[in-house]
DNA sequence: GCGGTTTGTAAGCAACTGCTTACAACGCTA
DNA sequence: TAGCGTTGTAAGCAGTTGCTTACAAACCGC
């Protein structure tokens, strides 16, 4: 995720990747309000400058920082893997995994344009597991599916609490699977 | 929640009181890090100073505000009606109802102090929600109802997704309840 | 090589931030 | 009423913020 400091000598593409990469990294670990365009710039290694150019302003880039992460691992997976990929990819601890769902989680306080984005991310996790049930209220069932993973999210990488944040991911798969399988199953 | 505007006269426990109020309202509404001291003692009708010379800082303003309004529930509520009755109050939108866990939920990119107020909290509300089963892995249940919670809130006030965000709490709770049920009654 | 465009850089601006200080007004006690 | 601690106020400080500007250096077609 974060790039290699090697020089690279006038390279527009590569700049804005640097760039993009770099706002990713620290979106996820400090939120939006808390990263500063300078850090950003400098774990790019690019000039500041150059980041209103490419992207014209710090909410722009945010956007596009939730924009590409997000619509990645809803575009790769089948609709009835989704819940549990996603519940896997949020509970493997893997260095290099995609951190996202952590820049989301820790801009919750940032209205404006990348709440928009944020909603619209939300709408397509939600249609597609909308359609894992044929209840008549299936659309309602799905957006508590959501709020599930995204609250284990919260409470697991934001929070840090045990013994969720260090549980072994089968355990939880299981736990959570079976809970929602129950809802989404009985059409009562 | 405001105060009324009401002329105080050299009246230190109302001035604390309405600043203490006015950060609750304001850091519920914008997270810790869009909430700036000169709105805070604005809306509470004081003058900033004394945000500083009451509380210290923004920081412990912060925590402050968030420990008084996540133990009230806690502490007036027995375990077994708790999961009930935080869901309800968190689906009723009543108008003058608490929004401390917005103020929670809002300011996750913020660590500090308010990280530890953070993490009691759910310490104890998920000790209390571990009592509702006998299963070996109780805590770990318990966090996963309390991440559960969480991110209904979330996907509910901060995101705004329909349907869950005006959804008919009747509904919401028979769902969650019901699958909260199974999660905390099987052993497996 | 030359002109113009693209890419990168340094410096700074204006606004805002949390917080402090110096001081005035008030009210209680003696 | 005089003295004094408490409460409230105005102003400002030093640092940070997002963003802009003016300019230098590299690149490309000719």
């Amino acid at each position: 995720m974060t790039e290699e400091p090697q020089v690279r000598k006038r390279d527009a593409a590569a700049t804005r990747a640097a760039l993009l990469d770099a706002a990713a990294a620290l979106f996820a670990e400090r939120g939006f309000d808390r990263t500063t365009v300078r850090d950003i710039a400098k774990l790019a290694g690019a000039n500041q400058a150059l980041l209103f150019r490419y992207f014209g302003s710090k909410d722009a880039l945010f956007e596009e920082v939730l924009a590409r992460g997000g619509r990645e691992q809803i575009a790769t997976t089948p609709p009835d893997e989704l819940l549990g990929t996603a519940l896997r990819s949020m509970l493997e601890s893997d260095t290099g995994r995609d951190r996202t769902l952590d820049a989301y989680l820790r801009s919750t306080g940032h209205d404006s344009a990348a709440a928009a984005v944020r909603r619209q991310l939300g709408e397509e996790y939600a249609k597609v597991l909308a359609t894992l049930t044929d209840a008549e209220d299936a659309d309602l069932r799905a957006d508590l599916i959501l709020a599930w993973l995204l609250g284990i999210g919260l409470v697991r990488d934001i929070t840090g609490k045990e013994p969720l944040a260090s549980a072994d991911p089968d355990d939880v798969c299981r736990l959570v699977l079976g809970a929602a399988r129950t809802l989404l199953e009985r059409s009562g």
